[in-house]
RNA sequence: CGGUGAUUAGCGCAGCUUGGUAGCGCACUUGGUUUGGGUCCAAGGGGUCGCAAGUUCGAAUCUUGCAUCACCGACCA
């Protein structure tokens, strides 16, 4: 490619919209342009990228078996009716009449399409194992995209579904999937780690996430600093403390705290730890047969963060979580939000393990402006349960048993789960089995985001003048730069006879041929991220030489021209 | 949806307090100059100042409403 006839944009200043160094290089180096909120053009430098980027993901999954399907983006409405998503998916999900007023949904996803076909394909269970995926536009409603292509309404994503008779077959090519994402981002060149996940509102038994690492990452990954233990926050246990409680040996006070609510204000008034403290949140609990909604108090030790995921996951709680309102509240502890407390509470009682385990704690007195001090389970609170209710913190010990919790960033762009039976039951999707009789499939199902890998690389792949590449996905293999070309007709020479050799070869090189001054050039391909810079100048054409700079490693060398091709072997 | 901030040329911004013919830098066009790290000089083109209403002789500037965008929280590949 001549960049004569390429569209190069690349912008000397970072539009002031993106926050994330990935957002502004990548509109900065001309891979992408913003077209509304969570709406991208993919330029031909960023297309490149995808491509690359979708073709690794596709060579994986057809070594792994699978078969490339392609579904319709717009899918009729009675089928998500059919599966119970149209009323539980929510705003996410953008819906749309036709011509003829008749509902249908913008795919967020493809599980009902694909279990309906597979429904009507499959009779035997002979056919099975199947697995099939395709790459494809997604459109979800998000709440709030933000960080450019990283978190858009449309983005481009591999999903995968798989089909099998029963839970060992669906186990065994979970397990096929797994390694074969473990070689898709070995083979992007990228920092990742799989993590256990939560399964979410679809349920089923085995979960793992596919962070890529970066401080930028919108998750908190749990590992052990030991083992190779990894799991999402959200997911990870918080292992009860071991030991005996400390012995009590306060009297509970109530103590006057004029205006004093948030707990890390109680403790500065009152002089006393945090760890000391415990917090209290009223939640709803799940509707009555009466249709009464119970309030349910959740108590955390005061330095400890509610971990949503693991309280909605209570039977007793309601999903999604929802707190109480402040009537709500006011009905349930007679006070405002900062100044609850278990003690005399009414509602069902949840406490976390951590904040069972402390003695002679403060907590609110229900009575606005009131704590109580020294007070102890048992003695002064005794009608409650215990549950793992908060998000671990570093320094826990890791619930593998071995070492302590450190945790890191991660933006997430692979979820595999293993779905059961859901979709299939719901969309009648069932075979004959050895014996003659219908059998529902159980079904696993594997997502990559393709777009936001691009982004992600970036993240992790970056230095002050712009992108480094992993070289397996950048735009070009390299670029030619030819110094003063439009004043040495052997410079002008040379490039031309090198981009015909390289093109020739399949090699995809971009020639750099406009009338711009080295600096500029150099430049934009740092920005860019091109792996290898071809600098053809006079200097070093009397040895028949043109000189390499590689972008990763920044070292520069002479080579022969006649020794080019080494470099592309 | 809640909170914060923004909206003036393709991009980055000034002008608004104190209303009076819309400006700077980059990019773009033309000519010259320079040519191994974003040269320099000169001349140009490009804006109904987010939209609507109001106040006023006069609004980018003041008032009100609306829209859009971004960031912080719940959603997710």
């Amino acid at each position: 490619m001549r960049t004569s006839q390429y569209l190069l944009s690349t912008l000397k200043e970072t539009p002031a919209s993106a926050e994330v160094i990935s957002h502004q290089l990548m509109l900065r180096a001309g891979l992408v342009r913003h077209l509304a909120s969570g709406l991208y053009t993919w330029l031909p430098t960023g297309l490149r990228v995808l491509k690359k980027v979708e073709n690794i993901v596709r060579e994986e999954m057809q070594r792994a078996g699978a078969n490339e399907i392609l579904m319709p983006m717009v899918q009729p409405s009675d089928l998500w009716e059919e599966s119970g998503r149209w009323d539980d998916y929510g705003p996410e999900l953008l819906r749309l009449n036709d011509r003829h007023q008749r509902p249908f949904v913008l795919g967020p996803t493809h599980e009902e399409v694909i279990t309906k076909l597979v429904a009507n394909e499959l009779s035997s269970y002979k056919q099975l194992p199947l697995s099939l995926f395709q790459i494809q536009t997604k459109f979800r409603d998000e709440i709030r995209p933000r960080f450019g292509v990283m978190r858009g309404r449309e983005f481009l994503m591999k999903d995968a579904y798989t089909f099998h008779l029963n839970n060992q077959c669906l186990e065994k090519t979970y397990q096929i999937m797994f390694d074969a994402y473990c070689r898709i981002f070995d083979r992007l060149g990228l920092d990742y780690r799989p993590v256990l996940a939560d399964t979410g509102s679809i349920g089923g038994d085995a979960s793992h996430e596919f962070h890529v690492l970066a401080d930028s990452g919108e998750d908190d990954i749990a590992f052990s600093n030991v083992s190779n233990f990894a799991a999402n926050v959200e997911k990870a246990e918080a292992i009860a403390p071991t030991g005996e409680r400390a012995t009590l040996n306060q009297e509970i006070i109530k103590v006057a705290t004029p205006n004093v609510t948030s707990i890390e204000a109680v403790a500065k008034f009152l002089k006393v730890d945090i760890k000391s403290t415990v917090k209290t949140l009223l939640v709803c609990g799940v509707e009555t047969e009466e249709g009464k909604t119970p309030i349910i108090a959740l108590v955390l030790r005061g330095d400890h963060q509610l971990n949503e995921v693991k309280a909605e996951h209570l039977s007793q709680v309601a999903s999604p979580l929802t707190f109480a309102s402040d009537e709500q509240i006011l009905i349930a502890a007679q006070c405002n939000a900062g100044s609850i407390g278990p003690v005399g509470l009414s509602c069902k009682i949840i406490v976390d393990r951590s904040a069972e385990h402390v003695s002679d704690f403060v907590c609110g007195a229900n009575e606005n402006g009131y704590h109580l001090t020294g007070v102890n389970w048992e003695r002064d609170c005794s009608n409650y349960t215990v549950e793992d209710l908060r998000n671990v913190v570093e320094g826990d010990p890791s619930p593998c048993g071995q070492g302590n919790i450190i945790i890191k960033r991660g933006i997430e762009v692979g979820h595999i789960f293993q779905l059961g039976e859901k979709y299939a039951k719901a969309m009648g999707c069932s075979v004959l089995n050895e014996g003659g009789k219908n059998q529902t499939l159980t079904m696993g199902c594997y997502g990559i985001g393709v777009s936001r890998i691009v982004a992600a690389a970036i993240e992790q792949n970056h230095d002050k003048y712009g992108i480094k590449w992993p070289t397996a996905i950048a735009p070009f293999a390299a670029a030619i730069v030819p110094m003063n070309m439009a004043k040495s007709a052997r410079v002008k020479e040379t490039a031309n006879a090198l981009y015909e050799k390289l093109h020739q070869a399949n090699i995809e090189v971009l020639f750099d041929d406009r009338k711009e001054r080295p600096g500029v050039m150099f430049a934009d391909h740092e920005l860019m991220g091109t792996p290898l810079l071809l600098i053809i100048g006079e200097r070093n054409l009397d040895n028949q030489q043109i000189e390499v700079k590689n972008r990763l490693s920044g070292e520069k060398s002479l080579i022969a021209i006649e020794d080019i091709m080494s470099l592309f072997t």
